[in-house]
DNA sequence: CCCATGATTCAACATCTGTTGAATTGGAGT
DNA sequence: ACTCCAATTCAACAGATGTTGAATCATGGG
Protein backbone atom coordinates (compact mmCIF):
# COMPACT_ATOMS: atom_id res chain seq x y z
CA UNK A 1 0.00 0.00 0.00
CA UNK A 2 1.60 2.87 -0.73
CA UNK A 3 1.30 6.27 1.59
CA UNK A 4 0.82 9.16 -1.50
CA UNK A 5 -0.32 12.62 0.10
CA UNK A 6 2.11 15.14 -1.57
CA UNK A 7 0.77 18.74 -2.25
CA UNK A 8 0.43 19.24 -6.20
CA UNK A 9 -2.90 20.88 -7.13
CA UNK A 10 -2.99 24.30 -9.20
CA UNK A 11 -1.55 27.18 -8.03
CA UNK A 12 -4.21 29.79 -6.75
CA UNK A 13 -3.83 31.90 -9.55
CA UNK A 14 -4.53 30.84 -13.26
CA UNK A 15 -1.57 30.83 -15.34
CA UNK A 16 -2.12 32.71 -18.62
CA UNK A 17 -0.57 31.35 -21.94
CA UNK A 18 0.36 34.69 -22.65
CA UNK A 19 2.52 34.90 -19.96
CA UNK A 20 4.28 31.53 -21.06
CA UNK A 21 5.02 33.28 -23.99
CA UNK A 22 6.52 36.17 -22.09
CA UNK A 23 8.47 34.00 -20.46
CA UNK A 24 9.83 32.14 -23.63
CA UNK A 25 10.80 35.43 -25.02
CA UNK A 26 12.60 36.15 -22.08
CA UNK A 27 14.74 33.32 -21.61
CA UNK A 28 15.56 33.20 -26.05
CA UNK A 29 16.81 36.88 -25.13
CA UNK A 30 19.12 35.64 -23.23
CA UNK A 31 20.15 32.02 -23.68
CA UNK A 32 19.23 31.84 -27.64
CA UNK A 33 16.98 30.19 -29.32
CA UNK A 34 18.57 26.27 -29.59
CA UNK A 35 19.72 26.83 -25.71
CA UNK A 36 16.90 27.84 -23.89
CA UNK A 37 15.21 24.89 -22.00
CA UNK A 38 11.69 24.20 -21.45
CA UNK A 39 13.00 23.60 -17.84
CA UNK A 40 14.18 27.38 -17.71
CA UNK A 41 11.24 28.95 -19.38
CA UNK A 42 8.79 26.93 -17.19
CA UNK A 43 11.81 28.33 -13.68
CA UNK A 44 11.01 31.79 -15.70
CA UNK A 45 7.22 31.36 -16.01
CA UNK A 46 7.10 30.12 -12.07
CA UNK A 47 5.63 26.70 -12.97
CA UNK A 48 6.24 23.18 -14.03
CA UNK A 49 7.75 22.73 -17.65
CA UNK A 50 4.18 19.71 -17.80
CA UNK A 51 2.15 22.39 -18.18
CA UNK A 52 3.81 24.14 -21.34
CA UNK A 53 2.97 20.95 -22.79
CA UNK A 54 -0.80 21.63 -21.75
CA UNK A 55 -0.96 24.85 -23.68
CA UNK A 56 0.94 24.21 -26.67
CA UNK A 57 1.67 21.37 -28.66
CA UNK A 58 5.60 21.23 -28.47
CA UNK A 59 8.50 23.77 -28.21
CA UNK A 60 7.80 24.21 -31.67
CA UNK A 61 4.78 25.15 -31.65
CA UNK A 62 5.24 27.76 -28.72
CA UNK A 63 7.65 29.37 -30.67
CA UNK A 64 5.10 29.34 -33.48
CA UNK A 65 2.96 30.87 -31.19
CA UNK A 66 5.52 33.46 -30.37
CA UNK A 67 6.06 34.73 -34.44
CA UNK A 68 2.52 34.91 -34.91
CA UNK A 69 1.82 37.51 -31.66
CA UNK A 70 4.55 39.53 -33.32
CA UNK A 71 4.62 39.73 -36.91
CA UNK A 72 1.49 40.36 -37.90
CA UNK A 73 0.88 44.56 -36.36
CA UNK A 74 4.75 44.61 -38.68
CA UNK A 75 3.10 43.24 -41.70
CA UNK A 76 0.44 46.06 -41.54
CA UNK A 77 2.15 48.97 -40.68
CA UNK A 78 4.47 48.04 -43.89
CA UNK A 79 2.30 47.09 -45.63
CA UNK A 80 0.36 50.49 -44.98
CA UNK A 81 2.96 52.10 -45.48
CA UNK A 82 3.82 50.46 -48.93
CA UNK A 83 0.54 51.06 -50.39
CA UNK A 84 0.29 54.48 -49.29
CA UNK A 85 0.10 57.19 -52.44
CA UNK A 86 1.13 60.16 -50.96
CA UNK A 87 3.86 62.68 -51.98
CA UNK A 88 6.02 61.95 -49.05
CA UNK A 89 9.68 61.84 -50.37
CA UNK A 90 11.13 58.61 -50.58
CA UNK A 91 13.71 58.96 -48.42
CA UNK A 92 11.02 59.84 -45.62
CA UNK A 93 9.22 56.98 -46.34
CA UNK A 94 12.23 54.60 -46.25
CA UNK A 95 13.12 56.64 -42.98
CA UNK A 96 9.74 55.55 -41.54
CA UNK A 97 10.38 51.63 -42.89
CA UNK A 98 13.04 52.01 -40.43
CA UNK A 99 11.07 53.70 -37.58
CA UNK A 100 8.73 51.15 -37.75
CA UNK A 101 10.83 48.30 -37.71
CA UNK A 102 12.85 49.97 -34.65
CA UNK A 103 9.76 50.51 -32.52
CA UNK A 104 8.33 46.72 -32.98
CA UNK A 105 11.91 45.20 -32.44
CA UNK A 106 13.75 47.42 -30.05
CA UNK A 107 12.32 46.03 -26.85
CA UNK A 108 12.09 42.55 -28.30
CA UNK A 109 15.58 40.88 -28.18
CA UNK A 110 14.17 37.34 -27.59
CA UNK A 111 12.36 37.61 -31.13
CA UNK A 112 15.84 38.98 -32.95
CA UNK A 113 17.95 36.53 -31.44
CA UNK A 114 15.01 33.78 -32.94
CA UNK A 115 15.06 35.49 -36.08
CA UNK A 116 19.07 35.90 -36.03
CA UNK A 117 19.65 32.15 -35.03
CA UNK A 118 17.25 30.79 -37.65
CA UNK A 119 17.59 32.44 -40.48
CA UNK A 120 21.49 32.57 -40.34
CA UNK A 121 21.75 28.34 -40.08
CA UNK A 122 20.81 29.00 -43.76
CA UNK A 123 18.74 27.27 -46.30
CA UNK A 124 17.64 24.40 -44.59
CA UNK A 125 17.26 26.04 -40.88
CA UNK A 126 15.42 28.76 -42.14
CA UNK A 127 12.42 27.31 -41.35
CA UNK A 128 9.08 27.94 -43.35
CA UNK A 129 7.23 29.65 -40.31
CA UNK A 130 9.71 32.53 -40.43
CA UNK A 131 10.10 32.32 -44.06
CA UNK A 132 6.60 33.66 -44.58
CA UNK A 133 6.20 36.16 -41.79
CA UNK A 134 9.61 37.93 -43.13
CA UNK A 135 8.40 38.04 -46.65
CA UNK A 136 5.91 40.20 -46.67
CA UNK A 137 8.33 42.25 -45.11
CA UNK A 138 10.89 42.37 -47.22
CA UNK A 139 8.28 42.45 -50.07
CA UNK A 140 7.08 45.44 -48.50
CA UNK A 141 10.50 47.44 -48.21
CA UNK A 142 11.16 46.29 -51.79
CA UNK A 143 8.35 48.12 -53.03
CA UNK A 144 8.85 51.38 -51.53
CA UNK A 145 12.80 50.81 -53.21
CA UNK A 146 11.50 50.38 -56.54
CA UNK A 147 9.14 52.94 -56.60
CA UNK A 148 11.90 55.51 -55.62
CA UNK A 149 13.59 53.91 -58.24
CA UNK A 150 10.34 54.61 -61.13
CA UNK A 151 10.35 58.08 -59.49
CA UNK A 152 13.62 59.29 -60.28
CA UNK A 153 14.37 59.52 -56.80
CA UNK A 154 17.34 56.91 -56.49
CA UNK A 155 19.38 56.11 -59.08
CA UNK A 156 18.90 53.72 -61.80
CA UNK A 157 21.17 51.20 -61.55
CA UNK A 158 19.90 50.15 -57.93
CA UNK A 159 18.51 46.46 -57.47
CA UNK A 160 15.88 46.61 -55.10
CA UNK A 161 16.23 42.85 -53.73
CA UNK A 162 19.87 43.95 -52.62
CA UNK A 163 18.99 47.10 -51.33
CA UNK A 164 16.18 45.48 -49.23
CA UNK A 165 18.63 43.49 -47.81
CA UNK A 166 21.05 45.59 -46.82
CA UNK A 167 18.54 48.00 -45.06
CA UNK A 168 16.54 45.36 -43.20
CA UNK A 169 19.79 43.01 -42.01
CA UNK A 170 21.98 46.54 -40.62
CA UNK A 171 18.96 47.60 -39.18
CA UNK A 172 18.98 44.60 -37.26
CA UNK A 173 22.44 44.29 -36.65
CA UNK A 174 22.78 47.76 -35.30
CA UNK A 175 20.30 47.05 -32.78
CA UNK A 176 21.57 44.29 -31.57
CA UNK A 177 25.68 44.28 -31.99
CA UNK A 178 26.25 48.32 -31.93
CA UNK A 179 25.68 48.27 -28.20
CA UNK A 180 27.30 45.06 -26.68
CA UNK A 181 29.94 44.43 -29.57
CA UNK A 182 31.42 47.54 -30.80
CA UNK A 183 32.33 49.01 -27.38
CA UNK A 184 34.22 45.73 -26.71
CA UNK A 185 36.07 45.95 -30.22
CA UNK A 186 36.41 49.11 -31.33
CA UNK A 187 36.25 51.09 -28.30
CA UNK A 188 33.37 52.84 -29.10
CA UNK A 189 31.46 54.88 -26.11
CA UNK A 190 28.43 53.08 -25.77
CA UNK A 191 26.13 56.20 -24.96
CA UNK A 192 23.02 56.29 -27.52
CA UNK A 193 24.82 53.87 -29.87
CA UNK A 194 21.67 52.56 -31.26
CA UNK A 195 20.08 55.83 -32.50
CA UNK A 196 23.70 57.58 -33.48
CA UNK A 197 24.53 53.92 -35.18
CA UNK A 198 20.95 53.91 -37.50
CA UNK A 199 21.13 57.31 -38.00
CA UNK A 200 24.55 57.26 -39.49
CA UNK A 201 23.43 54.11 -41.10
CA UNK A 202 20.64 55.98 -43.06
CA UNK A 203 22.77 58.51 -43.69
CA UNK A 204 25.44 56.56 -45.34
CA UNK A 205 22.69 54.40 -46.74
CA UNK A 206 20.80 57.00 -48.41
CA UNK A 207 23.77 58.76 -50.13
CA UNK A 208 24.20 55.18 -51.30
CA UNK A 209 21.11 55.15 -53.59
CA UNK A 210 19.98 58.32 -53.98
CA UNK A 211 20.45 60.18 -57.62
CA UNK A 212 21.42 62.95 -55.89
CA UNK A 213 23.80 62.05 -53.20
CA UNK A 214 24.86 65.75 -52.56
CA UNK A 215 21.06 66.82 -51.79
CA UNK A 216 20.97 66.25 -47.96
CA UNK A 217 18.43 64.10 -46.60
CA UNK A 218 15.48 66.04 -45.15
CA UNK A 219 14.73 66.38 -41.46
CA UNK A 220 13.61 63.24 -39.87
CA UNK A 221 11.35 62.37 -37.50
CA UNK A 222 12.80 61.33 -34.17
CA UNK A 223 13.13 57.06 -34.14
CA UNK A 224 10.82 56.06 -31.40
CA UNK A 225 7.01 57.75 -31.95
CA UNK B 1 35.74 -14.68 -14.46
CA UNK B 2 34.94 -11.80 -17.14
CA UNK B 3 35.76 -12.91 -20.77
CA UNK B 4 36.85 -9.80 -22.12
CA UNK B 5 38.58 -10.06 -25.76
CA UNK B 6 37.52 -7.03 -27.86
CA UNK B 7 39.29 -5.81 -30.98
CA UNK B 8 40.12 -2.36 -29.06
CA UNK B 9 43.71 -0.83 -30.74
CA UNK B 10 44.15 1.77 -32.87
CA UNK B 11 43.32 2.41 -36.21
CA UNK B 12 46.08 1.22 -38.67
CA UNK B 13 46.23 5.31 -40.19
CA UNK B 14 46.94 7.64 -37.56
CA UNK B 15 45.24 10.52 -37.27
CA UNK B 16 46.40 14.00 -37.60
CA UNK B 17 44.70 16.92 -35.01
CA UNK B 18 44.33 18.57 -38.20
CA UNK B 19 41.71 16.23 -39.58
CA UNK B 20 40.00 16.47 -36.36
CA UNK B 21 39.87 20.58 -36.87
CA UNK B 22 38.48 20.32 -40.25
CA UNK B 23 36.13 17.83 -39.22
CA UNK B 24 35.01 19.74 -36.54
CA UNK B 25 35.00 22.76 -38.88
CA UNK B 26 32.42 20.57 -41.42
CA UNK B 27 30.01 19.90 -38.90
CA UNK B 28 30.31 23.96 -37.23
CA UNK B 29 29.57 24.89 -40.80
CA UNK B 30 26.34 22.97 -40.87
CA UNK B 31 25.18 22.61 -37.12
CA UNK B 32 25.85 25.82 -35.77
CA UNK B 33 28.50 26.11 -33.19
CA UNK B 34 26.16 25.24 -30.20
CA UNK B 35 24.27 22.48 -31.45
CA UNK B 36 27.69 20.66 -33.17
CA UNK B 37 28.38 17.77 -30.56
CA UNK B 38 31.56 16.02 -30.11
CA UNK B 39 30.26 12.50 -30.92
CA UNK B 40 29.30 14.30 -34.10
CA UNK B 41 32.74 15.74 -34.75
CA UNK B 42 33.87 12.04 -34.08
CA UNK B 43 31.47 10.77 -36.77
CA UNK B 44 33.04 12.85 -39.21
CA UNK B 45 36.32 12.20 -38.58
CA UNK B 46 35.84 8.80 -38.51
CA UNK B 47 37.24 7.85 -34.94
CA UNK B 48 36.27 7.97 -31.46
CA UNK B 49 34.85 10.40 -29.18
CA UNK B 50 37.58 9.78 -26.54
CA UNK B 51 40.28 10.88 -29.21
CA UNK B 52 39.32 14.32 -29.32
CA UNK B 53 40.38 14.92 -25.66
CA UNK B 54 43.97 12.85 -26.13
CA UNK B 55 44.21 15.97 -28.36
CA UNK B 56 42.51 18.61 -27.11
CA UNK B 57 41.85 19.33 -23.56
CA UNK B 58 38.09 20.45 -24.05
CA UNK B 59 35.82 21.58 -26.90
CA UNK B 60 36.56 24.97 -25.95
CA UNK B 61 40.09 24.41 -26.35
CA UNK B 62 39.57 22.77 -29.65
CA UNK B 63 37.53 25.95 -30.78
CA UNK B 64 40.66 27.87 -29.88
CA UNK B 65 42.88 25.46 -32.10
CA UNK B 66 40.46 26.40 -34.95
CA UNK B 67 40.72 30.29 -34.54
CA UNK B 68 44.33 30.07 -33.90
CA UNK B 69 45.06 28.17 -37.64
CA UNK B 70 42.90 30.79 -39.28
CA UNK B 71 43.03 34.09 -37.92
CA UNK B 72 46.53 35.16 -37.92
CA UNK B 73 47.29 35.35 -41.50
CA UNK B 74 43.90 37.58 -42.00
CA UNK B 75 45.66 39.54 -39.06
CA UNK B 76 48.81 40.01 -41.06
CA UNK B 77 47.79 40.77 -44.10
CA UNK B 78 45.00 43.31 -43.12
CA UNK B 79 48.18 44.79 -40.93
CA UNK B 80 50.47 45.33 -43.94
CA UNK B 81 48.04 46.97 -45.62
CA UNK B 82 46.80 49.23 -43.09
CA UNK B 83 50.75 49.85 -42.33
CA UNK B 84 51.47 50.67 -46.33
CA UNK B 85 52.51 54.03 -46.96
CA UNK B 86 52.49 54.18 -50.64
CA UNK B 87 50.06 56.28 -52.68
CA UNK B 88 47.23 54.02 -53.41
CA UNK B 89 43.67 55.96 -53.25
CA UNK B 90 41.45 55.30 -50.54
CA UNK B 91 38.87 53.70 -52.30
CA UNK B 92 41.39 50.36 -53.69
CA UNK B 93 42.30 49.96 -50.11
CA UNK B 94 39.41 49.66 -48.75
CA UNK B 95 38.66 47.28 -51.60
CA UNK B 96 41.75 46.00 -51.15
CA UNK B 97 40.74 45.23 -47.54
CA UNK B 98 37.00 43.66 -48.57
CA UNK B 99 39.07 40.93 -51.20
CA UNK B 100 41.28 39.85 -48.35
CA UNK B 101 38.35 39.06 -45.80
CA UNK B 102 36.64 37.44 -48.63
CA UNK B 103 39.64 35.14 -49.85
CA UNK B 104 39.94 34.22 -46.31
CA UNK B 105 36.48 33.70 -45.69
CA UNK B 106 34.44 32.76 -48.91
CA UNK B 107 35.68 28.79 -48.83
CA UNK B 108 35.40 28.90 -44.34
CA UNK B 109 31.27 28.62 -43.76
CA UNK B 110 32.09 26.92 -40.31
CA UNK B 111 34.53 29.59 -39.13
CA UNK B 112 31.91 32.12 -39.80
CA UNK B 113 28.91 30.74 -38.32
CA UNK B 114 31.23 30.31 -35.55
CA UNK B 115 32.29 33.81 -35.40
CA UNK B 116 28.78 34.55 -35.88
CA UNK B 117 27.18 32.53 -33.34
CA UNK B 118 29.47 33.64 -31.12
CA UNK B 119 29.79 37.43 -31.46
CA UNK B 120 25.96 37.58 -32.14
CA UNK B 121 25.20 36.06 -28.26
CA UNK B 122 25.82 39.29 -27.14
CA UNK B 123 28.45 41.00 -24.50
CA UNK B 124 29.22 37.80 -22.50
CA UNK B 125 28.86 35.13 -25.57
CA UNK B 126 31.87 37.17 -27.12
CA UNK B 127 34.20 35.04 -25.52
CA UNK B 128 37.81 36.73 -24.88
CA UNK B 129 39.16 34.31 -27.11
CA UNK B 130 37.44 35.83 -30.29
CA UNK B 131 37.32 39.30 -29.18
CA UNK B 132 41.09 38.93 -29.36
CA UNK B 133 41.18 37.48 -32.49
CA UNK B 134 38.55 39.82 -34.29
CA UNK B 135 40.26 43.33 -32.76
CA UNK B 136 43.57 43.47 -34.78
CA UNK B 137 41.60 43.24 -37.70
CA UNK B 138 38.52 45.55 -37.33
CA UNK B 139 41.61 48.14 -35.86
CA UNK B 140 43.18 47.63 -39.29
CA UNK B 141 40.09 48.63 -40.98
CA UNK B 142 39.80 51.19 -39.00
CA UNK B 143 43.49 53.04 -39.47
CA UNK B 144 42.17 52.84 -43.22
CA UNK B 145 39.08 54.71 -42.95
CA UNK B 146 40.53 57.29 -40.67
CA UNK B 147 43.24 57.78 -43.24
CA UNK B 148 41.01 58.23 -45.35
CA UNK B 149 39.36 60.81 -43.87
CA UNK B 150 42.69 62.58 -42.80
CA UNK B 151 43.77 62.61 -46.89
CA UNK B 152 40.26 64.28 -47.43
CA UNK B 153 39.67 61.17 -49.38
CA UNK B 154 35.98 60.77 -47.19
CA UNK B 155 33.50 62.92 -45.70
CA UNK B 156 34.88 64.77 -42.11
CA UNK B 157 31.74 63.37 -40.43
CA UNK B 158 32.40 59.60 -41.31
CA UNK B 159 32.63 58.09 -38.13
CA UNK B 160 35.36 55.24 -38.43
CA UNK B 161 34.23 52.78 -35.77
CA UNK B 162 31.17 52.70 -36.66
CA UNK B 163 31.44 52.42 -40.81
CA UNK B 164 34.37 49.81 -39.66
CA UNK B 165 31.39 47.43 -38.36
CA UNK B 166 29.03 49.05 -41.68
CA UNK B 167 31.88 47.24 -43.75
CA UNK B 168 32.91 44.03 -42.07
CA UNK B 169 29.69 43.07 -40.99
CA UNK B 170 27.71 43.23 -44.20
CA UNK B 171 30.56 40.97 -45.94
CA UNK B 172 29.82 38.66 -43.31
CA UNK B 173 25.94 38.85 -44.49
CA UNK B 174 26.23 38.92 -47.86
CA UNK B 175 28.40 35.77 -48.14
CA UNK B 176 26.36 33.83 -46.00
CA UNK B 177 22.76 35.11 -46.59
CA UNK B 178 22.76 36.47 -50.12
CA UNK B 179 23.41 32.70 -51.57
CA UNK B 180 20.75 31.12 -49.28
CA UNK B 181 18.43 33.73 -48.19
CA UNK B 182 17.82 35.78 -50.69
CA UNK B 183 16.67 33.72 -53.27
CA UNK B 184 14.22 32.14 -51.29
CA UNK B 185 12.71 35.03 -49.51
CA UNK B 186 12.90 38.17 -52.08
CA UNK B 187 13.06 36.04 -55.50
CA UNK B 188 16.78 36.92 -56.37
CA UNK B 189 18.33 34.57 -58.96
CA UNK B 190 21.00 33.44 -57.45
CA UNK B 191 23.76 33.31 -60.22
CA UNK B 192 26.57 35.14 -58.85
CA UNK B 193 25.25 36.18 -56.09
CA UNK B 194 27.66 36.90 -53.54
CA UNK B 195 30.29 38.55 -56.50
CA UNK B 196 27.21 40.59 -57.19
CA UNK B 197 25.74 41.68 -53.83
CA UNK B 198 30.08 42.22 -52.33
CA UNK B 199 30.46 44.33 -55.63
CA UNK B 200 26.84 46.22 -55.19
CA UNK B 201 27.49 46.89 -51.62
CA UNK B 202 30.87 48.46 -51.71
CA UNK B 203 29.74 50.98 -54.67
CA UNK B 204 26.39 51.92 -52.01
CA UNK B 205 29.40 51.78 -49.34
CA UNK B 206 31.66 54.09 -51.19
CA UNK B 207 29.44 56.71 -52.17
CA UNK B 208 28.00 56.67 -48.69
CA UNK B 209 31.75 57.84 -47.40
CA UNK B 210 33.16 59.30 -50.08
CA UNK B 211 33.71 63.04 -49.65
CA UNK B 212 33.06 63.49 -53.28
CA UNK B 213 30.39 60.60 -54.64
CA UNK B 214 29.58 61.46 -57.38
CA UNK B 215 33.33 60.79 -58.82
CA UNK B 216 33.28 56.99 -60.10
CA UNK B 217 35.10 54.22 -58.27
CA UNK B 218 37.77 53.80 -59.90
CA UNK B 219 38.27 50.18 -61.77
CA UNK B 220 38.52 47.25 -59.17
CA UNK B 221 40.58 44.02 -58.90
CA UNK B 222 38.55 41.04 -58.80
CA UNK B 223 37.82 39.68 -55.41
CA UNK B 224 39.82 36.42 -55.94
CA UNK B 225 43.43 36.28 -56.12
C1' DC C 1 -23.40 18.83 -1.64
C1' DC C 2 -21.42 16.19 -5.36
C1' DC C 3 -19.31 15.70 -9.41
C1' DA C 4 -17.19 16.67 -13.80
C1' DT C 5 -13.94 19.17 -15.97
C1' DG C 6 -10.06 22.09 -16.62
C1' DA C 7 -5.58 23.36 -14.73
C1' DT C 8 -1.55 22.02 -12.51
C1' DT C 9 2.16 19.00 -10.70
C1' DC C 10 5.16 14.76 -9.95
C1' DA C 11 7.85 11.32 -11.46
C1' DA C 12 9.68 8.94 -14.84
C1' DC C 13 11.07 7.76 -19.80
C1' DA C 14 14.57 7.53 -23.31
C1' DT C 15 18.09 10.05 -25.38
C1' DC C 16 21.74 13.03 -25.87
C1' DT C 17 25.59 15.76 -23.95
C1' DG C 18 30.74 16.55 -22.39
C1' DT C 19 34.02 14.04 -20.09
C1' DT C 20 36.97 10.41 -17.93
C1' DG C 21 39.48 5.91 -16.51
C1' DA C 22 40.92 1.82 -17.80
C1' DA C 23 41.96 -1.37 -21.32
C1' DT C 24 44.08 -2.33 -25.58
C1' DT C 25 47.03 -2.11 -29.58
C1' DG C 26 50.86 -0.81 -32.95
C1' DG C 27 55.18 0.40 -33.69
C1' DA C 28 59.86 2.47 -32.48
C1' DG C 29 64.14 1.80 -29.88
C1' DT C 30 67.29 -1.09 -28.07
C1' DA D 1 62.87 -10.46 -29.04
C1' DC D 2 61.46 -7.35 -25.51
C1' DT D 3 59.98 -3.22 -23.64
C1' DC D 4 57.89 1.00 -23.46
C1' DC D 5 55.19 4.68 -24.91
C1' DA D 6 52.02 7.08 -27.79
C1' DA D 7 47.66 6.50 -29.97
C1' DT D 8 43.27 4.61 -29.99
C1' DT D 9 38.96 2.47 -28.25
C1' DC D 10 35.29 0.88 -24.92
C1' DA D 11 32.26 1.55 -21.44
C1' DA D 12 30.48 4.19 -18.30
C1' DC D 13 29.46 8.49 -15.57
C1' DA D 14 26.52 12.33 -14.19
C1' DG D 15 23.70 15.73 -15.83
C1' DA D 16 20.50 18.00 -19.06
C1' DT D 17 16.87 17.75 -22.53
C1' DG D 18 12.03 17.12 -24.70
C1' DT D 19 8.12 14.63 -23.67
C1' DT D 20 4.39 11.83 -21.52
C1' DG D 21 1.03 9.35 -18.18
C1' DA D 22 -0.99 9.42 -14.23
C1' DA D 23 -2.11 11.71 -10.06
C1' DT D 24 -3.74 15.70 -7.80
C1' DC D 25 -6.16 19.91 -6.84
C1' DA D 26 -9.69 23.90 -7.50
C1' DT D 27 -13.62 25.37 -8.90
C1' DG D 28 -18.13 26.09 -11.15
C1' DG D 29 -22.75 23.81 -12.42
C1' DG D 30 -26.45 21.17 -11.19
Amino acid sequence: MPAPARPRGPKPTRMDPDQILDAALAVFAREGLHAASLRAIARQAGCDPALIYYHFDSKEAMFAALLARRFPPIRQELGRLAEETGERPTALRLWEAIRILHRHLKDDPGIRSLIRGEIVRGAEGLSDLIKEQIRPIALSIRQLLAEGVARGDLRAEVQPSLTTFFLVRMELEILDLVPTVLPRVLDLPPGDAVANGLATWFDLYWRGIARDPSMPLPPLPRLDA
